[in-house]
DNA sequence: ATGTATTTTGATAATCATTCTCAATTAGGA
DNA sequence: TCCTAATTGAGAATGATTATCAAAATACAT
């Protein structure tokens, strides 16, 4: 049920922003909490065009966007010159191992990086708002 | 006298890859040696044509990236759209603190998080070769 | 249900840092 | 010095994303 809660929190920060329930968002809503994690927009748009092929590419973009500020995904760049999208739960966090043989992404969570990062920042007076945390490298099956 | 050991391993590097040994290339090197940490292209750039006018933009564009390759400088994106470089000595190795409140970047080393991030690389059967660790969030001087 | 103001859409153009192209220049070994 | 390959600078190309804008769709008041 993570699924259609992540849809009702979406619907109601469109109604929350004012913004306007379109048929376009629902459809791109439907295909993004479906697909697989780490979609580039250029992968989800061509999975969209398959079936809808009237929805602009621009519209997938803005789109993918106001997930992120919803709070219902997260954007991010492995370096590869494509941003990538993921939906995520409220609260739930991890990082990324990135295989630059296959490209492969494995998450991976770990409580005592993401205190050390605290009381490092700590120790700079920095008040931390995100961080990134990415391991780039060969994924098991590639370093063979 | 770390600069002039980064420059004597940027000259080794230019011989062993039969490259050249230009004017420009010495140049840009003095610059680069010279500046700021986590310059971007464009800084670098503006910073140079003051006093070598004819100096093209590929140039340092392509002059940096060899700083890169030698070993004596690293490449980093930060997600405001620009490259940035920054000169590091042979095994040297620190993440990132920067203030999206006024882009001031700080530097630190954890050794504690690098361990533990070997060990999530190794429990994934995973071969780390680089990785980035940027916190994201406000200064001492801009949370106030 | 209908009208209306506002938002959204899709096609296309624009953006913008970086990379590519290529003719002219330069480096460096023979 | 000569020759060949590497380098340079100017401008074009790239490519993912964003902006523009007329047409379409939505939400809400009538
Ligand atoms: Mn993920
Ligand atoms: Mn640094
Ligand atoms: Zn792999
Ligand atoms: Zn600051």
């Amino acid at each position: 049920m993570k699924r259609e809660k992540k849809a009702e929190v979406f619907r109601e920060f469109i109604v929350r922003e004012g913004l306007k329930s379109t048929r376009q968002r629902e459809i791109i809503l439907d295909f993004f909490l479906s697909s697989k994690r780490h979609m580039s927009v250029e992968e989800l748009y061509r999975k969209l065009r398959a079936r809808h092929p009237s929805i602009g590419y621009a519209t997938v973009c803005r789109t993918l966007k106001l997930f992120a500020q919803s709070g219902i995904a997260h954007e991010m760049r492995f370096g590869d010159g494509q941003t990538r999208y993921e939906h995520i739960a409220e609260g739930e966090h991890h990082d990324h191992l990135v295989c630059t043989g296959c490209g492969t992404i494995a998450e991976f969570e770990n409580k005592t990086i993401e205190e050390l990062q605290a009381s490092v920042a700590d120790s700079h007076g920095f008040l931390i708002h995100s961080h990134k945390l990415e391991l780039y490298g060969l994924c098991a099956r590639c370093r063979k």
